[in-house]
RNA sequence: GGGAGCAUAGCUCAGCUGGGAGAGCACCUGCCUUACAAGCAGGGGGUCACAGGUUCGAGCCCUGUUGCUCCCACCA
């Protein structure tokens, strides 16, 4: 039923209406039914799920996107409401949150949420359910979310027991990243560093026998109170002697051994090392080779302790300052040199992070990466741009067992419990009621799961793992995973490896990885710079259509973009232009549902329903490619320039003519091409499109699921063509008059002498609109040529302008010498390439006998214009 | 130390397997032409970072150079 289209086009209004239509519609729900397969999916709600900020707008974007056109072509895809994971600053949100809910760590082991659950209900789940409520909608987002979670959280549960009990979970004291603000252990993804500017101190370590001892670099001063031994290169002739001897550590006035191991670089500093097993990675290995003694000398805040003598009670800080003054006092500072230091920083809190030795939980991912690996290695998986596939080897390669275990009271809490009576410990899904000794009474580890690995789980726990639901079966695994470059280590990998393991089959096909929206000036958007862009006053402003398409249009993928709102509002003109085009159509409708008669054809027709054709076969390509910015700008250059511009202007004069077989079918053709238009563009403008093509008549009920376009109508090439030719001319004709000054409003009769009569015989009409004639003659000699005019000339013909009184020979001859100097050169460089041996030897040959053709049509260009000159000169 | 990306119009960026340089914005000139001034028509503007090479032909492929960005890595 055709309905018509407000005057003007207001993106909320409309945005705001078909959003609440499809929630009653129920289209956002996921369907299992064979038989409607592929039809099939989930469509999510694009204005509002997951968009707190500008990454998740166009996470959600291209995966809407994807599916959308996908579906259409059936394939079956699936999207997860709530594919999400909670960022840093969110966590730390829902800490105060959660007090301020007056929770109790017990509580919260309790409920045992996933993180991400909190991370919703805290910050999208709020702005969601305010978003739905302004909409109208019933759905209750907190509590299917809620729901979904809970699901999920008995599937990290099982996942852990099973990865336990295959022993590839273990727990153990080892070095970790220790964060001493948050208080918890991180995994080495967490870490961050970054170059700071600091010092190499040169420490003196006296002989124990008063000797001049040995001088070591460190970057660490601090740590020395923990020193267990100097480590020198086997090697290195220096400190040969010194091997097997002891020194005194400085200020604690400890003896300690110097000892050999090949770990250590004889170039650098001084060739010799400090080592403190339990506040650095390298050294603890070292002190296990050795047997070394690993005292702790800083407590998880950062604190040093009782370990650490005088200086217990410093902050590592403050400590650092003191020993260094205290060292310089007593003579032992060697030497102070500048150093760039890589230091590792908390990426939540960015606090500077401290190894430190303690007991946490780890997952043994050498076994498990081996599928993984091999997965994207043999191509069941993809990255789409291929070489985001290098990154992901370079991880897994060198993968290093993950310390999963976090001190954080927010999470997953570890299913391992503690008998309260033996001390025995056990992992089960379900907390134990009963030990071997006979005791009832268990305690749960404290420590909560990395927020990634349940999100590892997410293809399949969100499906009803462990169970074999209709949903898993049906949906595992899907299409595509759509995200950031930026956490192919955190997400991506451990997705696939999750996957291999618990499923035995990837989780997804293709892996679609997108960069990166900057700020306008290239800044990555942050909350320490608040210069992030909130994407629903994005939409507020010019709507989620717009907001889409900007995204998508001319960005090519894996590459960064900067967020413009000049692009946005250029998003939004192209919607508006896509409004006022069908407002156009509908106005003009008459009923017509866009059935094509071939029959009744006309040039015009041919050459827009070519172009469309062209336009479906390149659109579906880049679709298919994942190419959205190549698709995008196709669209946009089609719609704008091929049907608005020139279509629709041609269509006019037929529509308002009196021939009503011609009027019908100017209306079906025009009908047809916007239906297809508009099928193209939905995936990027999923309102805008919806609203036009149902009010469009005999549309369908919605036109998510009405058909991808496909090419129909073969031959209409050499009509096209034509058309295009005539094309060039009018052009040609409109920057003539433009160059002289004559306003639109001035029409004139045009004279053409025609290279190609038919064409312009069939499009005379088109002629007078688009070139502002109110009559064409056709000529077909020379002498028929009107005095006093203006020539344009043009490969289809030569078009004249009876501007008499408007002319000036002098500057007209001037023009066509002009004219004719690259018309020449044009010749010349056909003739070049053509005498070219090589070229019309090795070239494809339809490249040659275009360059032929060419030739042809511009020598023949030549010989016109020769003979206008020739004209001019002789009326002078 | 390894790896990746980028360098194209004043600005922001496209340019898919090599076959006459594009878009948006900005700028200039005309237009309120009954879908649209969030618009229409016309226009100016580029040694495609640099140097070599391969090729009949290079923005695109190869080598090197310079500059910028990012990721990874336990050199104290």
């Amino acid at each position: 039923m055709a309905k018509e289209l407000s005057k003007t086009y207001d993106p909320k209004q409309t945005e705001d209406r078909i959003y609440k239509h499809w929630m009653e519609k129920g289209y956002f729900h996921a369907e299992v039914d064979e038989n409607k397969k592929p039809f099939t999916i989930v469509i999510p709600p694009p204005n509002i799920t997951g968009q707190l900020h500008m990454g998740h707008a166009l996470d959600n974007m291209i995966q809407d996107a994807l599916i959308r056109t996908k579906r259409m072509q059936g394939y079956a895809a699936l999207w997860m409401p709530g594919m999400d994971h909670a960022s840093i600053a969110t966590e730390v949100k829902i800490v105060d949150a959660m007090a301020e809910e007056g929770l109790t760590k017990e509580e919260i082991g309790r409920e045992a949420f996933l993180t991400r659950a909190w991370a919703w209900k805290d910050q999208y789940g709020g702005r969601i359910s305010e978003q739905l409520k302004k909409l109208g909608s019933s759905l209750d987002w907190e509590r299917e979310r809620f729901t979904m979670d809970e699901g999920c959280n008995r599937a990290v549960r099982v996942a852990f027991k099973k990865l336990y009990d295959k022993g590839l979970i273990y727990q153990g004291d080892r070095i970790i990243n220790w964060c001493p603000s948050c208080l918890t252990a991180l995994s080495d993804a967490e870490v961050e560093y970054e170059e700071r500017d600091s010092h190499l101190w040169h420490i003196r370590y006296p002989a124990e026998d008063g000797g001049k001892g040995i001088v070591v670099a460190t970057t660490r001063p601090e740590t020395m109170l923990g020193d267990t031994a100097v480590a020198v290169n086997p090697k290195d002739e220096r400190y040969k002697d010194l091997i097997g001897k002891n020194v005194i550590l400085p200020l604690m006035n400890r003896k300690i051994p110097v000892i050999a191991d090949e770990y250590v670089d004889m170039e650098f500093g001084t060739g010799a090392v400090k080592i403190t097993p339990a506040h650095d990675p390298n050294d603890y290995e070292v002190g296990k080779r050795h047997n070394l003694p690993m005292p702790r000398i800083m407590d998880d805040a950062g604190i040093i302790n009782n370990n650490g003598g005088d200086y217990a009670g410093l902050d590592r800080n403050e400590a650092r300052n003191q020993i260094v003054a205290d060292l310089k006092d007593e003579g032992l500072l060697a030497e102070t040199e500048d150093h760039v230091h890589n230091v590792g920083h908390c990426y939540r809190c960015n606090t500077t992070i401290e190894p430190i030795i303690s007991k946490q939980w780890f997952v043994k991912m050498k076994e498990l990466a081996k599928p993984a690996i091999e997965a994207v290695e043999d191509g069941r998986i993809k990255f789409v741009p291929e070489r985001f596939a290098k990154i992901y080897f370079n991880w897994m390669y060198n993968i290093r067992d993950w310390c999963i275990s976090r001190q954080l009271w927010w999470g997953h809490r570890i299913p391992a419990y503690t008998c309260n009576d033996c001390g025995k410990t056990v992992v089960e899904i379900d907390a134990p009621t009963a030990c071997d000794c006979g005791c009832t009474v268990f305690t749960q580890d404290e420590d909560v799961l990395d927020t990634w690995f349940s999100s590892g789980l997410w293809p399949f726990s969100t499906l009803g793992w462990p169970d074999e639901t209709p949903e898993l079966k049906f949906f595992y695994p899907t299409d595509v995973l759509v995200t950031g470059y930026d956490i192919i280590f955190f997400w991506v990998a451990r997705m696939i490896v999750f996957g291999m393991e618990m499923m035995g089959d990837v989780p997804f096909r293709y892996v679609n990885i997108h960069g990166i929206v900057r700020d306008e000036q290239g800044r990555k958007m942050s909350k320490s710079l608040d210069n992030g862009v909130d994407p629903l006053e994005v939409i507020d402003e010019y709507g989620a259509d717009a907001l889409r398409f900007s995204l998508a249009m001319g960005v090519s993928p894996g590459n960064d973009m900067r967020f413009y709102t000049k692009k946005v509002e250029a998003a939004r003109n192209f919607a508006n232009k896509i409004w006022n085009a069908s407002r156009f159509v509908l106005m003009n409708s008459d009923g017509k549902t866009g059935t094509i008669d071939e029959s009744k054809l006309d040039i015009a027709d041919k050459w827009i329903i070519s172009g469309l054709n062209t336009a479906i076969t390149e659109i579906t390509q880049n679709m298919d490619d994942m190419e959205l910015g190549l698709a995008t700008q196709r669209i946009y250059d089609f719609t704008w320039s091929e049907l608005c511009d020139w279509y629709i202007e041609m269509a006019k004069p037929r529509l308002y003519g009196e021939d009503t077989q011609v009027k019908e079918s100017t209306i079906n053709v025009l009908v047809y091409v916007l239906k297809n238009t508009l099928k193209l563009l939905h995936p990027f403008m999923p309102f805008l499109t919806e609203e036009i093509y149902t009010s469009l008549p005999g549309a369908d009920e919605t036109i998510m699921l009405s058909s991808w376009p496909k090419v129909e109508f073969a031959g209409l090439e050499q009509d096209a063509k034509q058309m295009a030719d005539v094309m060039e001319l009018i052009r040609a004709i409109r920057g003539q008059r433009a160059d002289m000054n004559v306003p639109p409003s001035v029409r004139t009769t045009l004279t053409i002498l025609a290279q190609n009569e038919n064409a312009i015989k069939a499009c005379e009409e088109y002629i007078k609109k688009l070139a502002y004639a109110d009559e064409v003659v056709l000529i077909s000699n020379q002498n028929d040529i009107p005095e006093n005019s203006v020539s344009v000339v043009c490969p289809v013909g030569e078009a004249f302008l009876p501007l008499s009184e408007l002319i000036d020979i002098g500057k007209e001859t001037e023009r066509l010498q002009k004219e004719l100097k690259q018309t020449e050169q044009e010749i010349a460089r056909a003739q070049g390439k053509l005498n070219n041996k090589g070229f019309t030897d090795k070239a494809p040959e339809s490249l040659v006998q275009e360059e032929k053709e060419k030739l042809q049509m511009h020598t023949e260009m030549k010989q016109k214009l020769a003979e206008r000159l020739e004209y001019l000169e002789s009326i002078k």
